[in-house]
DNA sequence: GTTATATTATACCATTACGGTCAAATAGAA
DNA sequence: TTCTATTTGACCGTAATGGTATAATATAAC
């Protein structure tokens, strides 16, 4: 496939929307929360929220009722910032870089044509906020909603 | 990486603006001088210039000063056809037709963002002919050029 | 008919990326 | 001190990618 989201970059930007859902609350929300509302294995969304963390997007709390939150305000964190902080690098620049792949000087006409349309998906990315993608277990479908009390 | 070009489909283009720019010739082009002009080994152009051909893209013609061609004018076949001979699927669907991927009612926010900007490339994709990209020896750079002789 | 040169069609293989799991370590609240 | 969190990175099976190899077949020219 030419374009494809991976499962990884999905569910970190359904973690993000999830935490943005929650951002006014004052507890962090803790992973074992996060894996069950939206269905993760606990080790999958564990592996996920390290890459947000070390990637500079959500802050986390150890030990008892510790958890992650959004580490700045949804609506200045991009989809952009997201991708990249999971290691999304630039897509097409390898093939164009790479010596001896094409006899056509560079960027030929193929690989232009395919920068543009990189160049105009990450302005897309880089313009929609993850306060965009907000969400609560209040628009869960009916049978994943969860009644947890506080 | 989420938008990557995979290099079958990178020579798979290649190979069409090549054939394009040569579609007047009346002879067909071989495979070999396929390969050597745009610095593919020899199987792994076969193997795509296999794949164009079940796809409907080009013909071919065995035995002596046989070879291959496009089977339609260069101005009738899109970027997308080339695409699709080639294998790519359509690319986000899967993940929204999984059940128990997602908590949300599908299409959610997310998905639906994601299908919107993969309609709107897919359609850029159709518009763009192989005519606009075809090119001949002429056009390499002069270290790849071969002088070769009709 | 034979030979040389094409494509045809499929099997095969090495490497990498993907989609996770597991577990030991650490840190903090109670 | 204990319980419950996150932390960190090693690990691993499967599938996709990026090719190669080869036996078969078709055709043109001699």
């Amino acid at each position: 496939m030419l374009f494809s989201l991976k499962k990884e970059y999905d569910h970190a930007i359904r973690i993000c929307g999830f935490l943005a859902g929650h951002y006014d609350q004052p507890e962090p929300i803790p992973v074992r929360r996060l894996a069950a509302g939206l269905l993760v294995s606990r080790p999958f969304a564990t592996k996920i929220v390290y890459q947000l963390r070390v990637g500079g997007i959500i802050s986390s709390e150890q030990g008892k009722y510790g958890g992650v939150r959004l580490k700045r305000p949804p609506e200045t964190i991009t989809l952009y910032d997201v991708l990249e902080a999971m290691g999304m690098g630039r897509m097409i620049s390898e093939c164009v870089l790479e010596e001896d792949f094409c006899p056509l000087p560079a960027p030929c006409k193929i690989h232009g044509f395919f920068m543009e349309q990189e160049a105009r998906l990450v302005k897309v990315f880089q313009s929609r906020k993850i306060a965009d993608f907000a969400f609560t277990e209040e628009d869960f479908e009916e049978k994943y909603r969860q009644h947890h009390h506080d």
